[in-house]
DNA sequence: AAGCAATAAATGCGTTTGCATTTAATGTGC
DNA sequence: GCACATTAAATGCAAACGCATTTATTGCTT
């Protein structure tokens, strides 16, 4: 039971608030100039190479994601039309849906890891006491 | 110089993408139910209290917020729209904004602060172990 | 088996955001 | 002093989000 100051929750805050702006921005803009791909749909590929079929309900995906069940939805749509991944129906629950990485959605991704890990890398390790 | 492996990245990663998504709702939702305004909306009157002139110039706020120009333009238009703010002409730089807390964005604000800071103390101190 | 609640995903809609541009004022070099 | 770059803020626009609703399917109770 640490008696958290107002202070000290105040300056926590901030620094999650900073350090989640700065490193989502910097991911979302390297993504998408380097691999046409926005955060959130890269964090869909990158769960769908986690789960080793790589063949996913969109509940469980929605689960592991944070993100509301409608905007996975249309996530997913968008990695569809560019062709990275393929929705298809579920026998044993035909309300469900699958969701499966193509090849080029791999590769895609192959690629855009490196490119992920760098920015992580850049601003975890970088210098530890800025910001 | 730590060598820091990938996984590790990944996993400070995805603690912080969930730390702030899951404070950042809750915040989100609590003030707007509670006090019909926005995340963005308060950290703007916080700030405008932190500065003890509560009069700032809006290029200053861009600086302290993590918002684009554009989106703390249009959020203090919210906050004038609602009354919690004013905005007013600079003599020294007619390019310039102040803008400054009413009586009553004042008074919202010490009462949304007591909400946010619920909010924080129930996020961060609880289960320090709990993602 | 029929009716009704619950679940999975998609969609309409309004809000917020960022990027790029615009408008207005200031500063600078010649 | 006059053109031209620079800066501050506002605005058009499209993208992405969350909430609420819709559609389709499954599970549950009787």
């Amino acid at each position: 039971m640490t008696e958290t100051g107002e202070t000290e929750l105040v300056r926590r805050w901030r620094d999650l608030l900073a350090s989640y702006s700065t490193v989502s921005c910097a991911l979302d803009r390297t993504l998408q100039e380097a691999h046409g791909i926005g955060m959130s749909e890269f964090e869909v590929l990158d769960r769908l190479v986690d789960a080793s079929c790589e063949k996913s309900r969109m509940h469980d995906l929605a689960g592991a994601m944070y993100l509301s069940q409608s905007a996975l939805s249309r996530t997913v749509a968008r990695l569809e039309r560019d062709g990275l991944v393929e929705r298809s129906m579920c026998a044993d629950d035909r309300r469900a849906i699958f969701v499966k990485l193509t090849a080029v959605g791999r590769e895609r991704h192959e690629r855009a890891r490196k490119t992920q890990r760098g920015v992580l890398a850049e601003h975890f390790t970088a210098t530890p006491a800025a910001v």
